[in-house]
DNA sequence: TCCTGTATGTTATGTTATAACATAACTCAA
DNA sequence: TTGAGTTATGTTATAACATAACATACAGGA
């Protein structure tokens, strides 16, 4: 099962520089953990490098399986911690609609995304519609709900695979 | 942690005559089984029925612990296929970001709903704004993307619990 | 060096969900 | 009314996802 991940990653690769995109984030993640003072150690900059493999949606339990030395002997509180620091710090995303993750395509702005999720690849594709998030804001509004955060995950068919 | 969900329901109460709201549900359900030719059983109704205990939404192994005779040895692939069957009916609403269900508010209507949860009180309300789904197809069409499914929850605080 | 806070390790368990196969119950037609 | 086909439920086992609670290690400043 774990592996329509790599497919999905290896299909991707074709297309651009993957090695490229997973040394841009991870450089990236390395400058805003800086910026905030907060720490990218060892474990954290494998997880997200797990994250970054493709990009569909990665499960907490197949990164477990991935991480190589030396955290061949990590346990799933080791992953989900990370991720949970990853998540704070805006590097990644979590898809309600799969228990899994995915990296953030652009980190260190503050946003209120939408997930596009191809069920034909599975690759995820993150936007940032105003129009979307403007529109849940107006309309929550209007039953009187004040909106602190949410979740829009779309099921669908992406270009490539329609 | 299911308490939040009866005191939920009794906070409902309080303002509705939520005895009546659950009948409707489920004379609406039945009415909509025979229209489709579809088996509205004793254990569905019975799920259903814990569906709409209140307004909030429902965890699957909650209602195993409450169904009652004759269904108290029910396993959890009994609830999960109940709520499979109401879901298919558009009876029932999966809350991806909870792992929980709400009943629908206007079964028979084909609708994409967009859910608000009160992070205060627990209970969900089903909106149906077609600036929301109107502008995630139209955003996603902007991608190359073709829409399926959309699931929109947003987390915040309702009119009461301001 | 020692203190403090943060990160990770470790053990155990809680929670959510489904696969696979067995049995029962309905439906309809002969 | 009975038996064949279909749908629903029971049953067993386990998979998949997630966290509580406590122990240890490690970084960086006083």
């Amino acid at each position: 099962m774990s592996d329509s991940v790599s497919d999905a990653g290896a299909a991707q690769a074709s297309e651009h520089d993957h090695q490229r995109c997973v040394e841009d984030a991870l450089a990236g993640a390395e400058g805003l953990c800086a910026d905030s003072g907060t720490r990218f150690t060892e474990l954290r900059r494998r997880v997200l490098q797990e994250v970054w493999r493709g990009h569909d949606a990665v499960k907490a339990y197949d990164i477990l399986e991935r991480l190589g030395e030396p955290h061949r002997t990590a346990k799933p509180p080791s992953v989900y911690r990370a991720l949970q620091f990853l998540q704070e710090q805006g590097l990644v995303h979590r898809l309600e609609s799969l228990n899994a993750f995915v990296g953030c395509a652009e980190p260190g702005r503050t946003h209120q995304g939408q997930f596009l999720i191809c069920h034909g690849c599975g690759q995820v594709r993150e936007i940032h519609a105003d129009a979307v998030s403007e529109a849940v804001v107006r309309s929550a509004r209007e039953a009187g709900f004040q909106v602190q955060r949410q979740m829009v995950e779309v099921l669908g068919t992406c270009e490539r695979c329609q």
